[in-house]
DNA sequence: TGCCAGGCCGGGT
DNA sequence: ACCCGGCATGGC
């Protein structure tokens, strides 16, 4: 078990090298849910693409994406990849908020009064929606306080020998959220500073990530922890 | 030019 | 319960 102050350490040295990151980028809570499940894998950049077609075509409302003809929003979405399965899924997803709040309901008003248990499970139960895009939503779209786990913070959490590099999705929520007081802000921008680092300095490839503002806290990584 | 990106599913061991 | 191939586009 990390001492109770070292991940708190770590995001202080963070937010003093990046500055707030004020994640997620988007206009609306659904835009949020969106986004989670077009970048499933994919760069940022082409899903903002995809994002702004959806925009141009109004589609960006559950009830009116859940309506949508398949092969219209696959020729929309089709800059941000994997175009034939994302679009059955957002289909699915846009449903299901639909289901649950009013066409008025920009806010998702009603979505946020649920508990998060409850919440999660009805996520996780869609088709193409796993933990990562599930707790994306729930804590940037619907303020529920998860910490969410991407690839970047497994590999950057492995390389320095904090978690175990073929660890559970669950291991690594819960080294966070038993080691961070639940703070629905920091676990905001916590995750969007982890993404910051992965892209500068964690790519899958790279034997080392010089200058990264993690080493002062937690030691420079060694050759032996680099790939995969 | 290949490798990479803010995963997830389904089939086979 | 794990392991692996498939899914697809655009940038460097």
């Amino acid at each position: 078990m990390t001492e109770k102050g070292l991940l708190l350490k770590v995001y202080e040295a963070l937010r003093a090298a990046f500055g707030c990151r004020h994640w997620w980028p988007a206009e609306s809570p659904f835009e949020v849910m969106v986004g989670a499940v077009l970048t499933q894998n994919t760069n940022w950049a082409n899903v903002e693409r995809a994002i702004a077609n959806l925009k141009q075509a109004d589609l960006l409302r559950p009830a009116a994406m859940a309506e949508a003809e398949l092969t219209k929003l696959q020729a929309l979405i089709r800059p941000a990849g994997y175009y034939r399965q994302k679009s059955v899924r957002l289909k699915r997803l846009a449903g299901w908020v639909a289901r649950r709040c009013a066409p008025a309901d920009e806010g998702l008003k009603a979505l946020r009064g649920l508990p998060l248990d409850c919440l999660r499970e009805e996520l996780l139960a869609l088709k193409g929606i796993g933990p990562e895009t599930a707790d994306s939503i729930l804590l940037y779209a619907l303020g529920q306080p998860v910490f969410v786990v991407d690839a970047y913070t497994v590999r950057i959490l492995a390389r320095h020998q904090l978690v175990a590099r073929d660890s559970r999705y669950g291991e690594v929520q819960s080294f966070f959220q038993d080691g961070l007081p639940t703070d629905l802000e920091l676990f905001k921008d916590y995750h969007a500073q982890l993404v910051e680092v992965g892209k500068r300095y964690c790519k899958r490839r790279a034997p080392r990530c010089q200058d990264c503002p993690l080493h002062p806290v937690l030691g420079a990584p060694t050759l032996e922890m680099e790939l995969p």
